[in-house]
Formats: C-alpha cells, structure tokens, sequence
DNA sequence: TTTACAATATGACTATTGGTCATTTTCTAA
DNA sequence: TTAGAAAATGACCAATAGTCATATTGTAAA
C-alpha cells in the first residue's frame, strides 16, 4: 500500500507548507500582528484547512519556535568538539548561542517568546514540552557539556549538573532577552550591548570554571 | 483656587481607583484573560471611562507593574544597610528579589510581562520607560549597591558598574522567569526549583565576588 | 437664579480576529 | 460506476479592544 504513505508524505509536506507561510507572515509582521486569515492567504488555503492541521495559533506559533530549536541545536552540534574540555565547550556553545540570536533573529524571537509564557497553560499534547524542552533539545547538549567538564575537572562540580545547565540557559536566555527589549533605552543610556554581552560570559566564567 | 487642586486630587484618585479595579480582574483572571469590559465593571464605570484615564488596555497594565516596581524598590531599599560591605549589599538584594517574587507573585509576574516585550513597540509616553527603568527603578538600587562594592573591594572591579548592573538584573530575572514557566517540567524531571535558585545566588556570587 | 461652557461620563457601535462547522470537493477502493 | 472516506472550503459566530456622538455634572459669570 504506497499510497497510504504517499498521503502521509502530502500531509506532511502539506503541514510544512502552512508553517512556510506562517513563518513568513509572522516574520514579516510580528507575531503579535499576524492574523490566521493571513496565514491562510499567504498559504493559498482556506482558513478551516490550517484549523485541520493544528488546533490553535498558538499551536503553529509553536511549531516555528520548534524549527528555531532545531536550528539552533545543528549549529551547537557542530561547535561541540569531544576533544575539548568541558569549559571550552562551554564557551563556544554560549559564542555559539549569540551568534544564533543574531543570525536567526526571527527564529530566536520565537523561542523566546514561548520562554517568557508559563507553559502550564499552553494546552499542548503531552510530551510536546518533554520533547521541546529536554530530549532532542539544544539544553541537552548544554548538559553534556557540562558534565563533560565536571568529569573533566574544568567546571566546578559541587552544583548538579541539570541545575547548573538550566541555570545557564536561563540566565544567558535573560540576558539576549533584556538586551533586544531594551535595545533604545540602553543606546540612550550609552550602555554597551556588546559589553553587556562580554560581561555575561566572563561573569559566567569566573562562576563556573574550575 | 482650591477647587482646580481638589479636581486634579479626585482625578488621581479615579485613576487609582481604576487601577485598584484592574488590578483585581488582571489578578483574578489572568493578564491575558480579562477584559476591559471586565474592568470597567469592577470599576462601575462605563467603559469608554477608561479609556479618559489611560489610552489603552497595555497602559494600564503598566500601572500595575509600575506599582510592582515601587513594592520591589520599597523593599530594597530596606535591605540595603550601608554600614555593609557591597558584596552583602548585593546578596541581600537576591535574596530580597526571590522574596519579592514569592510574596507578591501577582505584581512580579507584571513586571516580568514587560521585560518580556519589546519596549520599542509599546508606544508608551516618552520619559515613561526611562523613570520606570532607571531612574526612581529598584535597578538603580542595584547600581549604586554594585558601585559600593566596587569601591570598597568586594566585588570585581573590571567590568563597568552598569553593565554589571544589568547583567545581574537581567540573569536573575531569566531564571525567576524560566523557574515560573517551566515549573511542571521541573518538577516531572526532578529538579528542585529550590536548588536552582540557591545555584544561581552562588554561582553569580563566585563570578563577581572578590 | 439662570445661563453658558467645560469637564466628565456613558454605552451603543465598529472593526478585528481566533476558531467552528455544515457543506462541498477530491480521492480511493470495491 | 459508485459509495464512502478524507480533505478543503468559507460563511458564520463570539469575544473584545477601542471610538464617538450624546448626555450628565460641575463651575463661574451674568
């Protein structure tokens, strides 16, 4: 039975074609200003069909967030080298991490947007948060590193290592956050977004390396 | 001319009024939830009154966290003893945040709305973002507690007292905010949330302490 | 007191938009 | 050829931010 598969294959692509279009309205006016019905135009479909392919707009916000995180886990992927240690590791996933915030500025927007909503609410299939957030998850690799460097004596190990790698996450998430919201406030203010960027990672180091 | 003082009195105290009322929906229902005719009804106001005292339903959500912002600066401004050094000054003031964000969620969960949006697009008043952010802004409290230490020896030197500044604002709120979104995840993966605040507090103490 | 005017308040109305569903079209297998 | 499943449609609904012509209230001058 090939067709069944070849109908599984035109879904699919049917799927990614509406997240093409999604990506492009929302990219091109803001994922606050977006609207379905654009969407749908954009993706020369009817309404009702994005509605047959995922449940929410918030859903196929969602599922751009996800491409972000899959993007994002490709370039550590190939920044991690096991013949370093640890703590270098580190430091180039974090380089690694700038440098997706500002190639992919659009797609790093997305995922920071679902960092910033609780995700309680999110009504999402159960596993979707699992899978996004942990396994198959750039954090994933993170923790590698991590544990890569405690093993290795380069980064402290009184800490547990899930804990310290979420920590990271979260802090350097915090601060590409408030440096892309505040962009104007802090040219006014002639505060360095490049030097607060520096800062970052070297209070980092200090923090953490051994 | 008492009269055009008691006017402008019983202005303001409308507008508190009606902030009193928001404050009560937004917390009850949610911030993306409510609604202005939600508000307006708490209020026994008609809606189109609303809006003569702000111009729109973000401007008043900024009031609330505006008020959030004068609870945290309150209780900083209480911790911060200057007969200590700066480094103790600084641990105070974490510690003082967490308590912030575990005593007043409603209010912290207000605040972090805003430092999760772009400030470019809200189209607040000019000079708004600036006294809300900077001046008369617990970060400022921060600031003058890091340049403390810094005279005094306890905390690096190396890096400029502001970028400092932010930088430590901005860490702690990414991971107050991933802690709040992620709590389920956290708890499903067995990562105690606890824990990852106390790594936080230590690892930046470790990276700016000298 | 009366009048004129400004400040304040009202709520019906509009426009936008996320999401639904009865109906239609297309595809497949018997 | 046909019956029925799968996919697609778009008119429609409900919710809600924001507006504005009209009405009410308060004030000062005539």
């Amino acid at each position: 039975m090939g067709i069944i598969e070849r109908k599984e294959r035109e879904k699919e692509r049917r799927r990614q074609e509406i997240i093409d279009a999604a990506e492009r309205v929302f990219f091109r006016n803001g994922f606050e200003n977006a609207s379905m019905d654009q969407v749908a135009e954009e993706a020369e479909l009817a309404k009702g069909t994005i509605y047959l392919y995922f449940k929410s707009r918030e859903d196929l916000h969602w599922a751009i967030a996800e491409r972000g995180m899959q993007i994002l886990k490709g370039m550590l992927a190939e920044r991690i080298l096991p013949e370093n240690r640890g703590a270098e590791n580190l430091g180039a996933i974090g380089r690694c991490f700038i440098e997706f915030a500002r190639k992919y500025q659009d797609y790093f927007l997305s995922i920071l947007f679902f960092e910033g909503r609780s995700l309680e609410k999110l009504n999402l299939e159960p596993g979707t948060i699992r899978k996004t957030f942990f396994e198959g998850s750039p954090i994933m690799l993170l923790q590698q590193a991590v544990e890569q460097g405690m093993t290795d004596g380069s980064i402290r190990s009184d800490l547990s290592a899930s804990a310290l790698t979420h920590i990271l996450w979260a802090q350097t998430l915090g601060v590409l956050q408030v440096i892309h919201n505040k962009k104007e406030v802090f040219d006014l203010y002639g505060i360095g977004r490049e030097d607060l960027l520096m800062s970052h990672i070297e209070i980092l180091k200090s923090g953490i390396v051994r």
